[in-house]
DNA sequence: CTTGACTCTCCCCCATGGGCAGACCCGATG
DNA sequence: CATCGGGTCTGCCCATGGGGGAGAGTCAAG
């Protein structure tokens, strides 16, 4: 019994294409080629060959690597490196993967927790803080080494984070060059590690007022801040807060007037 | 402040290949390209759009669908949904890669554990067997069907399975076509589904020989145990089992001369 | 013998670059 | 000003695992 390539490739579910392919690289060579025809014709053994071949390109080897197989060996325990080596690369691959879709799952969450305050316009208020657990990394810079803080203290609470990341300021003034602040993220749990702080932050009443636009217009908004508290009598405590509510993207920028950043000053009543 | 190529190569990690790359397909244009030489320069706004490319390229979206997004998006927000659907694809990714590291890994198991048994000589031999659980699934016909059928129950079963697949035979005698069997495999839990029946195999007394070579000569074997019951005066009981310790491969055949099939029939002492 | 369905080879295409050849350019040095 | 070394240009071929199609040849049924 010989089959044509057209039979074949329905009995076997591989493209005439592929079998070609196949036939040309070696891997699986028809019983019968017509000379003057150049007709390639299939036998039952073919057929065995076929389902390795099958098998073998799930478990995701290349094609390169499925004539290695089927030339060395007579039996699937011949083949035990070589799928442990594979299983290895496929857990590897598994790992990435993850990786990528907790990254995708946490910009996801962070823009459509952001889309909403989008809605409305922002107002000074009080409110209550409950106290939560943050990882921070305390640095001395310029402002806008932040970015590069809030990134390093990410990646390594990874899949921990639980919240928007924010960021606490140490000065009671301004400084140009070498402010003392600590970007930081809430996170679920975690321990010390090097440049990491991991730590509860106290809650307590506060001023509050969302700032809508580049970082460097903030300064109005803390004015206004100020002057709120100021006027109610209130104390301000160091540090201040900055929680970054919708900033740059994880990857694209995005628009400054877009940037959503809310001020909190913890207050002493 | 202007770079040349091979600045920028360093200094975004991406190769001097892909910038080209990037340019001809528009995705990445750099800001001047001097008309006379050809030499490309690129400057910070090239940096942002590198660094979202880096990133969508980690996500896996192809230069494409980069190309698109990158042109289409001003802010994170705007990829939402491509975010989601490519989430989505990488999700079955990873189950893709699962399903393929349970497959590698139980043929590893499976190999392993069969080549300890190739060390040594079989003889007959009488042993008590504990009470497993089994997913079966009966059925009659050719006993060639029991590939089938055995493939059946396991990717039924999936992880769940538990030891070396069988078979049971309900039949007293031999029957070329239209025998009643069932081949099933023992599992840690499960319930019954369609086709499928999950419980308990009782113990007991058995006696055992493991035949080693292709299935035709099993019957010698079979032949080997019953003469042995009957010099013993004890009652054999149906059905009567074999396991499956070493079979044509899940990726190649193997040589049949090495297939290890265990003959259990149970007796009533 | 005709006809329609199959199959052949050959070529181009996809995506994401790597590697190399041969030519050209830039900036620093003598 | 000439030169030299290193950087850059374009263009071509390679790989992976095929898909699509052109143009020619083949097979089998009516």
């Amino acid at each position: 019994m010989r089959f044509s390539i057209g039979e074949f490739s329905v009995i076997t579910l591989l493209s005439i294409k592929s079998l070609r392919l196949y036939h040309e690289k070696g891997i699986l060579v028809p019983v019968q080629i017509d000379h003057s025809s150049g007709y390639r014709y299939y036998d039952e053994a073919n057929f065995e060959r076929a389902g390795s071949i099958k098998v073998l390109k799930e478990f995701d080897f290349t094609l390169a690597e499925i004539k290695d197989l089927l030339d060395e060996c007579r039996d699937d325990a011949d083949m035990l490196t070589q799928l442990e080596d594979k299983l290895e690369r496929v857990k590897n691959k598994i790992d990435r993967y993850k990786d990528v879709s907790r990254a995708i799952t946490s910009i996801i969450e962070y823009e459509k927790e952001s889309a909403m305050d989008h809605t409305q316009e922002f107002q000074i208020e009080e409110k209550d803080l409950e106290t939560i657990l943050i990882a921070g990394h305390r640095m001395r810079g310029k402002y806008q080494d932040i970015g590069k803080g809030l990134g390093f203290v990410c990646k390594k609470m990874g899949r921990h984070t639980n919240g928007k990341p924010m960021a606490l300021y140490y000065d009671g003034e301004y400084k140009e060059n070498d402010a003392d602040f600590e970007p930081c993220v809430p996170v679920r749990k975690g321990k010390d590690a090097e440049g990491l702080s991991v730590r509860e932050l106290k809650g307590g009443r506060c001023v509050s007022l969302i700032h809508k636009g580049p970082y460097e217009s903030l300064r109005v908004s803390y004015k206004e801040v100020f002057a709120y508290i100021n006027s109610k009598g209130y104390k301000a405590e160091t540090p201040t807060r900055e929680i970054y509510r919708k900033g740059p993207g994880l990857i694209l920028k995005g628009n400054p007037k877009n940037y959503l950043t809310e001020i909190q000053v913890m207050i002493d009543l």
